[in-house]
DNA sequence: TCAAAAGTGTTTCCCTTACACCCATGC
DNA sequence: GCATGGGTGTAAGGGAAACACTTTTGA
């Protein structure tokens, strides 16, 4: 039987906010997890997150532990969607606010988290995590291929200058399929979303691939009216 | 200077949902809004909402607000998204997460909410609401358009049996522009999902339209890959 | 017989897909 | 000169878009 409730009744919730970071290194796509040190859950491997402060807004927060994370805040987050029912906490019923955010891990990651157990993990190799946190990677792993071939959001998980190849191992990698590279390449030169900056200097056997840039101005003329 | 925080200093925050109700009736697309009785905002349109308990899931108090709207909570609910910066409530900071329904204004409207002055608006004619609740709106509307095309979700606000000039008018209607009928039809009939049902028996000039009926089971079959 | 709405096919174009060979470079 | 990876064009098929007239019915 509900007894009537007050007001202040409706003030006694945690909220938390939790990101699913990737990056894309030796042709995988990784996600960011870290040792959990606190009980419950002590020991396990976890998504980053924490609850948040009445003061703290939630862009802000998730801001904060991106910052936490890998030194650096200012990559592109997404929300990906609010859980409700979220493991028990000791002190109260969470609900959490996910969100996504795409980085490259040479650029963006200017002074991992050292304070704490933690690692870039390629998202096949994901162990069990604490919380509900594999049922929040996979809706975050769905979101990011669907967005991926909605908008040409995977340049942000490379470096700012990439090779075509690169970018179609990527997408390969993501999408979990192979593609065909003349027709990769010539979608994205119809596209016109990529300018070309050279040649590569690897040392490597082969011929040296040209390097290309993501053009900003294109893309945003697009985004205006989808793709 | 922030003080550090106690565990329960973080149990101190409102939740609450808020549903956007489409329905679709005299070629417009309308949504339930409804008087606010309480202050702050007292007299206000708003969307229905209410804070939740910490007994309450998400799914569960957004149930119970379309039930309380039109006395019956057997439709279609999506999950929109995750606000924080919400209005500042008298009691403390509120999280609203937003969901929105799809119904039949005839079939699943069974009994208009009538405490309570309510309305349903084309959306065309929204008055400015409370809170953030036309941002709230204007995100439901983008996402709705978004699924429209990409998943048959339309049907849900027609009737069980309807013909294809409705349908063709509701998605003429949503997505804001005019398509041509011969394609519409083809797309349809190609997609397969949908079955004769006879002829509608109207009274009105013209020749008698067939009417339809949606084929969950087909639907499901698109569902699992994509459309 | 007229007004009103329903219904119906064909062509064009473009995007997608499938497919195989030559080019540059380091060793 | 050979191994390694980079780069390129064309043909066929399928979905999207443009487009106009006939059919049925009530008044």
């Amino acid at each position: 039987m509900m007894r009537d409730a007050l007001l202040q009744d409706y003030f006694k919730m945690g909220v938390s906010v939790t990101v699913v970071l990737y990056g894309f290194e030796g042709g995988k796509l990784q996600v960011y997890i870290q040792k959990i040190s606190t009980n419950p859950y002590a020991g396990a491997w976890a998504l980053p997150g924490k609850l948040i402060l009445a003061e703290e807004g939630l862009i802000e927060a998730t801001k904060g532990i991106v910052k936490e994370s890998i030194g650096n805040d200012d990559i592109y987050l997404e929300q990906l969607n609010a859980f409700g029912e979220i493991y028990r906490h000791p002190l109260g019923r969470v609900i959490d606010v996910a969100f996504y955010g795409l980085l490259n891990m040479k650029k963006d990651v200017v002074n991992q988290r050292a304070d704490k157990e933690n690692t870039w993990v390629a998202v096949e190799d994901i162990p069990p995590l604490a919380y509900d946190h594999n049922d929040v990677l996979k809706l975050a792993l769905q979101r990011l291929k669907r967005r991926l071939v909605n908008r040409p959001i995977g340049f942000k998980l490379l470096n700012k200058e990439f090779t075509l190849t690169e970018l179609q191992q990527l997408y390969e990698q993501i999408l979990g399929r192979e593609l065909d590279k003349r027709n990769f390449r010539k979608k994205l030169t119809k596209l016109g979303i990529l300018t070309a900056e050279g040649h590569e200097d690897t040392s490597s056997p082969g011929r040296k691939p040209r390097l290309f840039r993501f053009n900003e101005t294109k893309y945003n003329d697009y985004m205006e009216q989808g793709f």
